[in-house]
DNA sequence: ACAGGTTTTTAGGTCAGCCTAAAAATTTGT
DNA sequence: ACAAATTTTTAGGCTGACCTAAAAACCTGT
């Protein structure tokens, strides 16, 4: 069975969405934000794509991914994060460069293909913005990161990921100098704001406001 | 103004069936051939180039690439052939393997990307097959390469391209052990049928039908 | 429990890109 | 030169993926 370019936009969408909060049915209006397409478009494709058992559907309570379409989805979102690493390993682009590319190329067809590109990049296991790679089988490695803004305590982390991919956002960090992998250290919580006053790599210091460290993924330090 | 996938494949065959003959119209029939597309959707197309003016039509005459169509298409090329390089050179695909990939990935869309592969291989001049790669102007290469059957006399000649790209002319030339850029030498034309006894590389004999030969193109040995 | 607001679906329309069947234009053979 | 064959276009239809407007279902607060 074929899948278009577009139900694969669907199920991507609803792969991520499904992810906000555990297990809960996606709504159409979620859909219809996510893309930017009418309501009434999400109702249509909602239908063809349970008809394609690619998800469960009950009219007015939302949707699920079926098996198959979770794996679909999961193909796509593979192909995108290896695309990705190819653009910033090998083409040198930067890493908030490379999103709009990786939509374009997440859709091209062929698992031979797939397979080599992992093989060429050295089968990685993270994205440019530290997210998860699955494996060839769907498997995802399970990344225990916290939002830097969840700690309330003054403490050693390192960088693992983003949870905003916008340009802005990853321009930002980079005008910083914040990169993944850097040693983050929290050394003041201002109790007013809930800003943060950290040290990057024992040299840098620098403030971040909430909603800059509710994006900062980090994990213990070992 | 934004050409569609479709709309990039009949430019690109417009282009390709342009070259079979000097300069000659390309027909409504040709064009359907090519795509195995009905004849009656590919006037309908034609007509929607000729408005965007991609292409110079006139009914029951045929069509001809207007500057802005021959560009499109020849980036295009381009794009298919640097990934073909990319396909054989990076990820280790034979020859025969790489069009169908190649045929999705050259209509992924980005200046910079197409750039920066570009510099990646090495700024290559031919694809896999021996093929040309216009250059970011859309400059070709001029190639004087002749197929191996219009030589009526023995002689030393190198082979540097196909003008037959199915899979199966590929592995032939794959199995009897013939590479892009091997010294190929006339040792006999058999008049009766204009088949060729050559050796390759000084080592190894091999007989090829007029057919054969007619789809290896050489040029004279430097 | 039901009025008002929100969400979702239904109904009907558009456009791109394909199709078949039939009509019109062009080319070919004698 | 003109009938027959071929090529091309026109006419009308279909499907996927979008839209707007209106109806239906669901949720919420008093």
């Amino acid at each position: 069975m074929l899948i278009s370019l577009t139900e694969e936009n669907y199920l991507k969408a609803i792969y991520s969405l499904s992810h906000l909060e555990a297990d809960a049915d996606v709504s159409t209006n979620q859909i219809s934000d996510h893309l930017s397409i009418k309501a009434a478009t999400v109702t249509d494709m909602l239908k063809r794509l349970a008809e394609k058992k690619l998800i469960h559907y009950i009219p007015y309570q939302g949707v699920k991914l079926s098996e198959k379409g979770k794996s679909t989805a999961i193909k796509v979102v593979r192909k995108h994060r290896l695309w990705e690493v190819f653009l910033v390993d090998k083409l040198q682009f930067k890493w908030d460069e490379v999103h709009e590319i990786a939509e374009q190329l997440e859709h091209i067809n062929s698992d031979e293909l797939i397979q080599r590109l992992d093989k060429f990049l050295g089968k990685p296991k993270f994205d440019p913005h530290g997210d998860p790679i699955p494996d060839a089988n769907g498997q995802l490695n399970i990344v225990k990161a916290i939002p830097l803004n969840q700690h309330k305590t003054k403490g050693s982390f390192t960088f693992v990921g983003v949870a905003e991919h916008s340009k802005t956002f990853l321009q930002h960090l980079t005008s910083i100098g914040l990169k993944i992998g850097d040693a983050v250290k929290i050394e003041e919580i201002n109790e007013f704001d809930n800003s943060f006053k950290v040290k990057i790599n024992k040299t840098n210091s620098q403030f971040f406001s909430n909603k800059v460290a509710s994006n900062i993924l980090v994990e213990e330090k070992k």
